[in-house]
DNA sequence: ATATTGAGTTCACAATTTGTTAATATGAAG
DNA sequence: CTTCATATTAACAAATTGTGAACTCAATAT
């Protein structure tokens, strides 16, 4: 079977990699496998993984450690990393999600989950490889170039107005509610007011000087022109 | 709003039970409250949810016995259960995930985690109940987009108009009672008075111009072109 | 290291829209 | 011509979004 990704496993119990690994071949993930903080690194190197599983604690730099050290190289910038933690663990968890991972799955792993959740990862990594410009009438926007123009005038956005600009512009006329905004562009997890979007979106249709996103009020936003 | 989707929610605890239900109906699903454990099983067969939010501890069998008895019905095969866990409950969390539950929340909950979570797992499961568009002569309903065309002219509806008039086109010429769209649009427990359905009717005749729904005097509205 | 900058967020409150009700009119059926 | 259910209208209440200012925090420059 073709592989459908790529999986970096590294946790110095040999079982846990082993059910991790057993559960995730079978669903046709390739798999790679290390067994303390060190090896991990070099294996990323290595194999450039698409998502790697790093338990917390590890002989050898844990994975908090990891994931700094990874994350501070180009290569990994946009790679997955998601945490094994115990769940006594708590206050790693937060130091790992404030580090930069991507996601995190509570030991002991229950393989229906731990399978569920790389499944919806991948999803959302696959979904977004046509990272492509979009042009509608006198406006473009070049996600690579991270640049939106108006009648051929730059616009300086910042991340964030761009991404959610992007997001909206992707399709056209759909109502994107407030909840899904919130979870494409800040994530399932993040906690930010329902007073922020707004603001965004103002800054944006301010930038713009204009009109293309609509309010749909009670429901959410959407890209009209 | 058409109800999402169906959950119990099983805990002794008043508040918790408050905070959840008043955030999950919010958004949209049905909810139906259990406080104890054999209260729990009778709800769940009575109701039939799509999901059921059990607390580990509680009186009268605890979360895991629920869970345990549930599983072992037909009915409950395919329901997906997610426990509460308190962080100091980890013995019990293990328990969980052995008997068969699909996922679990840890306390205290915050209602954006919880949410999210929970739309997560609809989203899962769910088979997409197809939000699809509605053409009819020379109307047009979109409810992706949010809006409605008549001989291609946009026609802006409110949130309400917009939910009431897809109700009714979702099945031209079947006669929806007073009570059912109250149901439908408004929710089992909200209480709105008669008059509001008329006004909301007669605005979405306003606004569309054409005459597309029908009143059944003495028994409810019906779409008709 | 410290200062500076600006993105991102939050807050209080204004502005606006939507939803509901109450009062009255209309119109068909008996 | 009464009755009953719905239509209409305007006034009111509730919900939602827009706005300006302040604040936090991290990245960048000094």
């Amino acid at each position: 079977m073709n592989a459908k990704g790529k999986i970096l496993i590294a946790d110095d119990e040999p079982d846990i990699v082993e059910i991790i690994r057993y559960n995730l071949n079978k669903e046709g993930y390739e798999i790679v496998t290390a067994n303390n903080g060190d090896d991990a690194i070099q294996k990323a190197k290595l194999s450039q993984p698409d998502l790697i599983i790093l338990d917390i604690m590890m002989p050898r730099k844990n994975g908090v450690e990891v994931c700094e050290i990874l994350r501070a190289q180009p290569a990994f910038k946009d790679t997955v990393i998601v945490f094994l933690t115990a769940l006594s663990d708590e206050s790693s968890h937060v130091k790992g999600l404030e580090t930069g991972a991507d996601d995190y799955i509570s030991k002991p792993v229950s393989p229906k989950i731990l399978v569920s959740r790389i499944h919806a990862i991948f999803r959302r990594i696959n979904k977004e490889p046509e990272e492509k410009v979009i042009k509608i009438d006198n406006l473009e926007i070049d996600p690579v170039k991270f640049e939106a123009k108006v009648d051929s005038k730059a616009v300086v956005l910042a991340k964030k107005e761009f991404e959610l600009l992007y997001l909206l512009a992707s399709k056209p006329g759909r109502v994107f509610l407030r909840n899904e905004i919130l979870n494409q562009i800040w994530g399932n997890d993040v906690i930010v007011g329902d007073r922020t979007i707004d603001v965004h979106i103002r800054k944006i249709r301010q930038k713009l000087g204009i009109d293309c996103i609509t309010t749909v009020k009670g429901v959410g936003y959407k890209f009209t022109m």
